[in-house]
RNA sequence: GCCACUUUAGCUCAGAUGGUAGAGCAACGCACUUGUAAUGCGUGGGUCAUCCGUUCAAUUCGGAUAAGUGGCUCCA
């Protein structure tokens, strides 16, 4: 007999070489029958794997944990590759893993999976959890597993790659066997509504150098319904989606003419673009920011000192060879202004020197990458830099730490975390070689990260070419992961340009550089700010603050006379004068997002009163205009977000 | 940049296996003077993204270009 601890710390005591869905089925039935996977001592285990020794399990369903759903996802990868090697016996295997919302699994095929294609593939999907085949395990020794799969090149390259000595484990289920570590169901009629999503193409081992396969996204669960709300969600999050509200509210537009990645501020997007700006400044001047302006260009040889040029010419645009000179639209701000600092001498007590910006960038980014306001070829920075001394990194990084922070609170953000973004030691030649200078970097990143006790993940291969960075992560509506802010420390540049400043021993020492940027740029900032409020801004930043509705055109002076007594406040107030229903002009003001709209026909005008609806909580009834002038603006001076 | 798909009125979308197109909303006009998410009637509006082919004839078929979408690569 073996103990088993449970999740919820009971004990129990089974024979040893029990199963875990027998010991789950010794708990109870209904477990059993919902158990993808099992939690044995932190490691996910099959259903059937056995236990020998005493050990603490958990028994994960699909409902229950993300390893319960990668499981039951992982097995319904390989229920596609097998659908696929039914229809196209041709097809080589690639992989087929398990990711956050459903799974892919990449093919190498010829031709790409048309619409038809997917339909069939699905409905043979069907047909193999229908014939509910029993899900098998198997080991061999690499050379007999490498044997197996002979006719699959991918497979063997990765067999080849694993660990000498290890016995190669296989999944078999009926005329299917892959390669694969698990963990899996016990057979495919476990899996119970699937749905193909998308296909696309995607390199081998993720390397633009490799070949090209066809991936095919799809998601399963064990419920039908389930199927059909996420299919509902995905189309929730196609509304969220800032591109779409962005041309609904007329924030922005895109040109043809004018040409991709270049997008264009209507006048309401311009609007809560300049209050964003303000916004911002201001707090940075309350820091002791000093802002420049410098310009969008700049001679190739100020990159060749900086040493852009060598890691980041192939994302500029091309050079602009004027009589002698060669111009370049830049990319980032700092080697301008590292030369600010450099204008003058400094003495160690005017550090640390915070020069901010809102600089005009370009990139040339790949044409398949560029997305609304989220990836930009031209961009506007909310950048700054800050020359501090060594012994100033550590409180002056937290500080703007604390920037971040308290502006995410302004704006109500929550989902967001921060990425410790280091370099990766395999791949040298993207970034500037000083081993020792990246290790002290590094380490003094984390420590700081640590003793200010902010949690934090880390991510190789994201540093700056010059340095590690502390980036700001968030999820936009569509689902990709970008940064919104970053703070990044830089030993290089400071060298580079030969940095100075005069220490308290009278002689010259070379000041650490932090590269920041709070909003980011302010493209992608209102892109997430689209997404994250849908379209209804906080007061503050609402381009129609307050919409006046009078029922008839009897109230038209009350209207105008109200108008400009909120106006006097600096409060943006629209008076809607046409000739409608109110509820169509409720209708249209509310779909446009405007926070307060006042309805006014014969009895306000009589009692001096104005009928306030919110958008969000629709009518408050009537109310004095003195009243609701004081509570406007105290919700737009506070930053009120609803 | 790579793979696939898409592009029809200001917006959202129908449409014909080749004979130059339609709806709803919006715009404009008229009537209605309206009480918390769409009043009714009428009018105008399209080189069917652009260019080049095939054809008696192309918005429809083929090719190229541009822009967009979903991914991959890359990245604030």
């Amino acid at each position: 007999m073996i103990n088993i601890t449970l999740k919820d710390g009971s004990k129990k005591q089974v024979e040893k070489g029990i199963s875990a869905l027998d010991l789950a089925k010794s708990i109870s039935e209904g477990l059993a029958r919902n158990m993808t996977a099992a939690l044995v001592n932190g490691k996910v285990k099959d259903l059937r794997y056995k236990l020998e020794e005493d050990s603490e399990v958990e028994i994960l369903t699909f409902d229950n944990s993300l390893d319960g759903k990668k499981a039951y996802w992982h097995t319904t990868s390989h229920i596609m590759a097998q659908a696929v090697k039914r229809l196209f016996p041709d097809v080589k295997l690639a992989i087929g893993p398990a990711i956050d919302n459903g799974f892919y699994y990449d093919f190498d095929i010829d031709t790409p999976f048309s619409e038809e294609d997917k339909q069939k593939i699905e409905d043979e999907m069907r047909k193999i959890i229908k014939e509910n085949i029993s899900i098998e395990r198997f080991s061999l020794p690499r050379k007999e597993a490498i044997e197996l799969m002979k006719d699959e090149p991918y497979k063997v390259e990765l067999i080849e790659e694993l660990p000498e000595g290890e016995e190669i484990s296989f999944y078999k289920q009926g005329d299917f066997t892959d390669l694969c570590a698990g963990p899996h169901l016990e057979s495919t009629g476990k899996v119970k509504a699937v749905k193909i999503l998308s296909s696309s193409g995607a390199y081998w081992r993720g390397s633009e150098k490799n070949k090209m396969l066809q991936r095919i996204y799809a998601i399963s669960f064990p419920k039908q319904s389930q199927v059909d709300e996420y299919l509902v969600e995905l189309e929730e999050a196609k509304n969220r989606d800032h591109r779409k509200i962005g041309k609904d509210l007329e924030l922005f537009m895109t040109h043809p003419l004018v040409g991709s990645g270049l997008p264009m501020y209507l006048p309401n997007g311009a609007l809560v673009r300049r209050l964003l700006e303000r916004y911002i400044q201001d707090k940075e001047i309350k820091m002791g920011y000093k802002h420049v302006y410098t310009p969008s260009m700049a001679n190739v040889a100020l990159y060749k000192t900086s040493g852009h040029w060598d890691h980041y010419k192939e994302d500029m645009f091309p050079v602009m060879k004027m009589d002698n000179e060669e111009l370049v639209l830049r990319p980032m701000n700092c080697p301008h202004h590292m030369l600010i600092y450099k204008n003058k001498m400094h003495s160690y007590r005017e550090l640390p020197i915070r020069i901010g910006e809102l600089a005009h960038d370009f990139r040339f980014e790949d044409s398949g990458s560029v997305c609304g306001l989220e990836r930009v070829r031209e961009m506007c920075q909310n950048d700054a830099h800050l020359f501090v001394r060594p012994d100033q990194i550590k409180e002056e990084f937290a500080k703007v730490v604390d920037l971040i922070l308290s502006v995410y609170k302004d704006f109500g953000f929550k989902d967001y975390s921060f990425r410790l973004s280091l370099r990766d030691k395999e791949n040298k030649e993207k970034y500037f070689d000083d081993d020792d200078m990246w290790e002290m970097a590094e380490s003094q990143l984390r420590d700081i990260l640590t003793s200010y006790g902010i949690p934090f993940y880390e991510a190789k291969g994201e540093a700056a070419f010059y340095g590690p960075k502390l980036d700001v992560q968030i999820k936009t509506a569509v689902g990709h992961d970008v940064t919104i802010s970053t703070c990044q420390l830089d030993f290089l540049l400071p060298q580079r340009f030969e940095l100075e400043y005069i220490g308290e021993d009278g002689a010259p020492h070379r000041p650490v550089v932090i590269h920041r940027a709070i909003l980011g740029t302010f493209d992608r900032f209102l892109a997430f700010l689209i997404e994250e409020t849908k379209g209804a801004f906080p007061i503050w930043l609402s381009p129609v603050q307050v919409k006046i509705l009078p029922i008839t055109d009897n109230q038209l002076e009350y209207a105008s006379k109200i108008k400009e007594e909120l106006e006097e406040l600096g409060i943006r107030v629209e008076v809607d004068d046409r000739n409608e229903k109110i509820g169509y002009k409720i209708r249209e003001a509310q779909m446009q997002k405007v926070p307060y709209m006042l309805v006014l026909g014969e009895k306000e005008v009589t009692a001096n009163l104005a009928s306030v609806r919110s958008r969000k909580a629709g009518d408050l009834g009537q109310m004095k205009i003195d009243e609701f002038k004081k509570k406007v603006k105290t919700e737009i001076d506070n930053f009120e977000i609803d």
